[in-house]
DNA sequence: TCAAAAGTGTTCACAGTACACCCATGC
DNA sequence: GCATGGGTGTACTGTGAACACTTTTGA
């Protein structure tokens, strides 16, 4: 029952999931403490929920403070509420995970993050129930992957098939036939072909593809299935 | 940054979007309010989160407050946090939705609570926020039944394929095939068919079905795809 | 015997898959 | 010219959709 004035009150916090793609692998960001308590241990980035702000403006605000960046992509996860979770005090943490294309990430300049990409599957050990948190954004992201057209916001603005096919298979673990990852993905009418190519790479290049943003944003919702269902909950 | 005695503390409720089936449509169990504030007002079931006790603990005390019932299937929605939705006073939410077989549902004794179940499209204004935790709430219903064994949780041990189907039919607010929608449910063998018959609802009589609990219970995070994915954003 | 609803059978179109093949280029 | 990886063509298969058909029973 709602009687106000005799309710506890608890802190309140948000923390940061945050996934990158550097060509190769699936990263996860985390910063090592530079202050206590725990000063020293590894932790997914974080905060308090100020007065003035939402949770979701507290999760793009340390994500600014440590990517530099504005309008990345994110997404409420979930709410941690277990009575234990903080071993200081009792504190919520709603969790956001955000998706951030690697080469514009730029480390800020802060002496409390000392922040490290790690492989998806290999990161350290994490202060709370912070990897509890990361599981569980692995899973979504594989899930939500899988209907929509997420994945795009790893990506850098151009970029080629063989990418976009590799981060796939690095998000699921599986391999996919080329020539019908490549019409399934053409047949969205999401990618626009650009005139240049990669040449890095392959000796005959690949060309690039950006995102047709308009459609991006329109059909965002709708479901592509990308992947075969049962892939999803395969183990890695 | 973790400076744990300088920070601000918040009250920090739960709500619960309940929704039902009574054979005939979707159904959602809001109260009137019978204390204040908002006397009167129509408002989503709630309660303070308790000092012992996380945010699951409580949505499941206030679901058997208002219920009876022990064990109902419930999912964490969504943590609501703007910083000016609760007039009173800054309150963190996070809404529960459950789903019940109406059947069992019995009105609990409770000066508090005055339970009333509306149809899902025509419910009355509710307080502060609520109304938008109950549209998010159809929203991940429908999404989530799409993938997953979910709307049995909505039906009594024994059903009939075709109420089970009128049942899907409300949820999407399209009609399916009879034929085609039996053989998708059977080919998922979760379904038991059982000896006796319903002869209330149509003269030769629809044979009853249960649960097959150990495959569902083994299967519920496969993937079915009961339901065509275009319908899944349909506007109703 | 007829109407109504349960349940089955059958056809067709299309999407997903596998895999062979062609293309462009650097060495 | 040949190895490498990008890109296209094609045949096969299984699933979903449409709809005709049969079954059962009450009135």
């Amino acid at each position: 029952m709602r009687r106000y004035s005799q309710q506890k009150r608890f802190l309140f916090a948000v923390d940061c999931i945050i996934f990158g793609y550097d060509g190769q692998e699936l990263k996860l960001l985390v910063i090592q403490r530079g202050f206590e308590p725990f000063k020293g241990k590894w932790s997914l980035v974080g905060g308090f929920v100020l007065d003035n702000e939402s949770a979701e403006d507290a999760a793009a605000r340390v994500l600014k403070s440590l990517t530099g960046l504005d309008g990345l992509y994110m997404e409420q996860l979930h709410a941690f509420t277990n009575v234990d979770r903080d071993s200081v005090e009792r504190t919520i943490s709603v969790a956001y995970f955000a998706l951030i294309d690697i080469q514009k990430y730029k480390q800020q300049i802060n002496e409390d993050f000392h922040p490290v990409w790690f492989p998806i599957n290999v990161y350290p050990e994490l202060i709370f129930d912070h990897a509890k948190f990361v599981e569980l954004a692995k899973e979504k992201l594989r899930y939500k992957a899988a209907l929509h057209p997420l994945l795009f916001e790893l990506l850098p603005p151009k970029f080629t098939m063989p990418e976009l096919q590799n981060l796939y298979q690095c998000v699921y673990n599986i391999d996919f036939d080329k020539g019908n990852f490549n019409r399934k993905l053409l047949s969205t009418n999401l990618l626009v072909k650009l005139k240049d190519k990669d040449k890095l790479n392959s000796k005959k290049g690949a060309f690039y593809y950006k995102v047709n943003s308009k459609k991006y944003n329109a059909d965002f919702n709708s479901f592509l299935n990308f992947v075969p269902t049962q892939y999803l909950n395969k183990k890695v």
